[in-house]
DNA sequence: ACGCGGATGGCCT
DNA sequence: GGCCATCCGCGTA
């Protein structure tokens, strides 16, 4: 396998950081609880600019870790319920980062489908940012873990994604229109509307 | 094919 | 106290 991305990935303009994850490999675990997936779908969060950012309104205990330094995840629970990932980006002090929303599957699809706890088919273990983390056995313990392993890796993907189009980002209030969402087009592991 | 609301808890003002 | 970067099941058609 290859190298994990460098920092120097993350630490750029996030837009640029969340196309480049597109195609990329996110891996959890190894041996028998190896799970990995290709990126097809991502949303860039931008910081003080960016009102659907919880960076938007400066640091504060839950979104420092958008502030520091890049190529660390930034998890958060939501809805009582769900977790969601993020790839910290830009350079420490400036706040970015980017939600990883679908994989296509790669590795570990029984282990995925035992954790989502229902019958699903491939492209349905990994299709949203709550279901992904949850097939992925992601937690609050992930926060602020390097993404370059031991536990949590992004390596380089071996196809570049075919079509990439940018969409508004999904369930957001302010900044509702803004094209910061990212997917490969038409690969059926895409979260659905 | 839609739309609606319940679950469920931390974060922020 | 209100709001959520969600998911799922149920209702109506």
């Amino acid at each position: 396998m290859s190298q994990p991305l460098p920092i120097s990935f993350y630490a750029r303009p996030t837009l640029d950081a969340a196309r480049g994850l597109l195609g990329a490999v996110l891996s959890h675990g190894s041996g028998e609880s190896l799970v990995s997936g290709r990126i097809v779908e991502v949303e860039a969060y931008l910081g003080r600019d960016d009102a659907a950012s919880h960076a938007a309104n400066g640091p504060t205990p839950r979104s420092a870790i958008m502030y520091g330094p890049p190529g660390r995840a930034y998890v958060y629970f939501i809805y009582g319920m769900h977790h969601c990932l993020n790839a910290v980006t830009e350079a420490e002090g400036t706040a970015g980062a980017v939600l990883i929303r679908a994989v296509e599957p790669l590795a570990g699809l029984d282990l995925m489908a035992r954790r989502r706890g229902r019958d699903l088919p491939p492209q349905g273990l990994c299709n949203g940012p709550g279901k992904l983390c949850r097939a992925f056995g992601i937690d609050m313990s992930h926060n602020g873990l390097s993404l370059r392993g031991p536990d949590l890796r992004i390596h380089a993907g071996d196809r570049d994604p075919r079509r990439i189009v940018a969409t508004p980002r999904i369930g957001v209030r302010g900044a509702k229109d803004a094209p910061f969402r990212l997917i490969e087009s038409g690969n059926p592991c895409v979260s659905v509307r």
